[in-house]
DNA sequence: CTATCTTAAGTAAACGTTCACTAACTTAAG
DNA sequence: CTTAAGTTAGTGAACGTTTACTTAAGATAG
């Protein structure tokens, strides 16, 4: 017989298990046998905790994606130039995600079945930095600065450039940037950015 | 019974629904009947076109992953300078995306599933953009113009734009952007783009 | 006729889920 | 402090369904 855990500790291993199998192969792709055989556990026990393999998978993707940066520190620490914050911000968010790269490919899995779900990661993860800069440049243009930058557009590259050096450093392990670390790119691709919206 | 077809006509059918199934739900979330039911016609009839139905997925993204723009129309129609040649290619190749928005889901599983297919969909589909950048960019600094920018890191920040943006319109199909289409949205990127390796 | 293609009707294995049951812990009366 | 009753956690086999795949017989074009 397994170890006997109390409800809270043992509903919170079943999500760390399952939150690792689905983010690799899906929902599809892992059987509720395969959940229990990793946690050395009878299958039934996930539906004391879970009422059903569906219920299970949401309650993952919905702790991933609830999931908040507070960027508090970062905007209080360090001086308050538009450029500087920015980077602060993300790269606070980038290393967060490199310490837990299953949030990535959940995003996706997410995206990919158009789930509830896709539209809360998007606030709860992307939308902050959408909201600052649209607001940063919207504050730079009345200094008369940054003009004629569509700002929803430039949150958009924004948003594409740093979800693409993510994948390529934590989906596809390019070796092509095998030489920069994840930090370097980014910090490279903020310089880039600035001088896309003429602050550089 | 359905309709008699020749060999290659059936197998061509087959490709076509399955990859409509595939590109929407993923492997594991397609079933051998579900195809069957979708063609009029038995199970049977896929295992006699493709040995099993891993083979017939791997069919169809290799299908899809070998298919490469051909670009010498837009090298030869127009001007010759870096940010016209590179819209002008970027625009071809968001418009054939478009037409055919399967296309992006699957590489989006091919991804995520980590197959062998990944790797040609980034060397048919991208590698072409990032060779231009590299090549164009290292042009362009011998004249002195675009220096200190790792092109690399360009073709990467280039890539992630425009992926982001195909991602809004044809998978998200967030509303943010509903007042901009999907050309639209490509130019002022690439505008982006040009001045953030300093040739805005 | 006959070679080719399609079908209906299967198979065994894997699936998500539920069941009757047992082991371990908690509680409170004697 | 004991001990019996009650509660919670876990078991493993079995349920009905769905899966990928096969077989043997029927239909049709050349």
């Amino acid at each position: 017989m397994a170890k006997r855990l109390q409800a809270s500790e043992r509903r919170a291993s079943i999500l760390a298990v399952a939150k690792v199998l689905f983010a690799d192969k899906g929902y599809h792709g892992v059987s509720v046998d395969e959940i229990a055989v990793r946690l050395a556990v009878s299958p039934a026990v996930l539906y004391r905790h879970f009422s059903s393999k569906q219920d299970l998978y949401e309650a993952v993707l919905s702790e991933i994606a609830c999931t908040r940066e507070n960027y508090v520190d970062v905007v209080v620490r360090g001086p308050d130039d538009f450029g500087g914050m920015l980077a602060r911000m993300t790269l606070m968010y980038v290393e967060s995600v490199a310490r837990d790269p299953d949030y990535l490919r959940m995003e996706l899995h997410a995206a990919l079945e158009g789930s509830q779900a896709a539209r809360q990661f998007f606030e709860n993860r992307w939308r902050p930095f959408a909201d600052y800069i649209e607001f940063g440049l919207g504050e730079l243009r009345k200094e008369g600065v940054a003009t004629g930058i569509d700002a929803r557009i430039a949150a958009l590259m924004f948003q594409g450039m740093v979800r693409e050096a993510l994948y390529a450093k934590l989906v596809y392990q390019a070796d092509r940037f095998r030489d920069h670390s994840l930090v370097d790119l980014v910090k490279h691709l903020i310089a880039m950015f600035l001088r896309a919206v003429k602050l550089g």
